[in-house]
DNA sequence: AAGATTGCGTACCGTACGGTACGGTTCGGC
DNA sequence: GCCGAACCGTACCGTACGGTACGCAATCTT
C-alpha cells in the first residue's frame, strides 16, 4: 500500500529512485491515455520496462502503485509564494487573476484530470476501501490532501494580505476562498471529468478569470478595489 | 448498448417495464453500497432476482445497464416549474434560496453521488470509451444532458423571469446561472465525489445557501435587491 | 575474483467476471 | 387444455488480471 523500498541509491524528491520516478512517469501516461482499466501491472511493468516483481516489491501492491502515482505528481506541483507586502490595488487585482488563470490551468491539466477521474472512481460511499490496515488513506483524501489543499493555501495567504493591506475586507478567509474558488472553476471542473473537451473550454479561461475576479472584488472589495 | 424491449406490457416512464425498473432500482442500491466494482451482472441478477439472460436481452450488455440506470434515475428527476408571473423581491429570493438548497440537496444524494463516480470512472481523456457504434453516448455525456441540463433549465427560466422583472440585471443568462452554480457549489460536490462525508456537509447548506444567494443578488440584483 | 544484490523477462496460478447456453417453470392467448 | 413466450436458476466457457516464483544477466561490495 506504500512505498517500501528507501535503500541508499540516488533518490529523487521523495523516497523515490531515479527509476521508479520513471515507472510511475509511464504508469501515469497510461492512466492519461486509457484511464484506471488501462493500469495494469503487466500494462506497467511492459510500457516501463521493468518487472511486475520489481513493481510489488517497490509499491506493495496495484493499490500502493495507484498511491505513489498521486504522491509522486502532487509532489511535482509547487506553490509560488506570493510576497504578501508591498500589495497595491493593481497588485492585488494581477495577482488574483494570476491565480485564477493558474487554478484553471492545473484543473484542466490531463494529468490532474486522469488523477481526479481515478480517485473518484476508486470511491465509495463510506469511504475507507478494501484496503489492508484501518490507517490507510484513501486515494481522495490523498489527492484532496496535496492537491487542492495546497494550492488553496496559496489562496488563502494572497487574500489575508489582501485584507492586511486593507483592500478586502472579510471575517472568514477559508469562506472567502470558497467564494473565489466558485466564481473561477463553477462547474468546468466537473463538466471536464465528465469528459467535456478541455481544449474547447481552455479558450474561455482568460475571460472567465477575469470575470471570476471581478465578482471578487465587487463582494469583497474595498472603496476604489470594488469599482475595477 | 440500449434498452430493447418494447413490448406491450406496461411500461414505466421511459420504455421500461415494472419488473425492469426493479431491476435497475435493485441495480442503484449495488452501485451506491459498493461503487462500480459492485455492480456485476450475476451481482445484479442475484439482487433482482432475475436472471442474467434477461439482464442481457433488456439492456445488451453491462455498459447498457449502467447507461439504462442513468436513464432511469435522471428520468425520476422532475423539475419544479416555476410560475414565472407575480414576481416580488421577497419572492425572487426565495426561489433563489430554494433552489440553491434543491440543488445541494440533488448534488449531495447518495445516488447521484455514486451515479456521477461511475460516469466519471469510466470517463478517458479522448471520450468515446470501447463501446461498440460511434453515435453511441458516453456516460458522462448523458449524466450532463439528463441532470444537470435539466436543472439548469429550471434556473435560467427563474433567473430570465427576474429580469423581465426588472429585478435582476444581466446580458447572459447562461452566465449568470454558471456564477449562480459557482456561489452556491463551490468545490462541495468534488469534495463529497472525492469522499468527504455528505452529512457532515449537510448541516452547512441552509448557511451556504443564503450566503451564495445574498452574493448573486449583490452582484445581478438591481436596485433595492441588492440590499437583502 | 567471488559472492551478493538488484532487477528484468517470462511463465505460472487462482480467481473473478462478462457473456452464453440449457433445462425447467410460470403465465397469457387461443 | 394446449402452445408458445418470457423468464428464472444454474452451469459453463474464455479471458484478463492480480499476485508469485524462478532463471539469468548486470552491477555492486569486499
Amino acid at each position: 500500500m506504500q512505498v517500501v523500498e528507501e535503500s541508499a541509491a540516488k533518490v529523487n524528491g521523495a523516497g523515490l529512485t531515479e527509476r521508479q520516478s520513471a515507472v510511475l512517469e509511464s504508469a501515469l501516461n497510461l492512466l492519461v491515455e486509457g484511464g484506471e482499466k488501462a493500469v495494469t501491472t503487466a500494462g506497467v511493468a511492459r510500457a516501463a520496462n521493468c518487472s511486475k516483481e520489481s513493481l510489488y516489491k517497490w509499491f506493495g501492491d496495484r493499490d500502493g502503485l495507484l498511491s505513489a502515482m498521486i504522491g509522486y505528481q502532487a509532489g511535482k506541483v509547487r506553490t509560488v509564494e506570493v510576497r504578501a507586502e508591498t500589495l497595491t490595488v493593481e497588485g492585488l487585482r494581477r495577482h488574483l487573476s494570476a491565480f485564477a488563470l493558474d487554478l484553471l490551468d492545473v484543473l484542466s491539466g490531463d494529468v490532474s484530470l486522469a488523477l481526479n477521474r481515478l480517485a473518484i472512481g476508486q470511491t465509495v460511499r463510506g469511504e475507507r476501501r478494501g484496503g489492508a490496515a484501518s490507517g490507510e488513506a484513501t486515494l481522495g483524501r490523498l489527492l484532496e490532501e496535496r492537491g487542492r489543499r495546497q494550492i488553496g493555501r496559496r489562496a488563502t495567504t494572497l487574500l489575508e494580505a489582501g485584507r492586511k493591506a486593507g483592500l478586502l475586507a472579510f471575517e472568514d478567509a477559508d469562506e472567502a476562498y470558497g467564494t473565489l474558488y466558485g466564481l473561477i472553476v463553477t462547474d468546468a471542473h466537473l463538466r471536464m471529468l465528465l469528459g467535456e473537451d478541455p481544449r474547447a473550454m481552455k479558450k474561455e479561461f482568460a475571460g472567465r478569470a477575469e470575470r471570476a475576479v471581478t465578482s471578487f472584488l465587487t463582494l469583497y472589495g474595498v472603496g476604489a478595489m470594488a469599482d475595477a
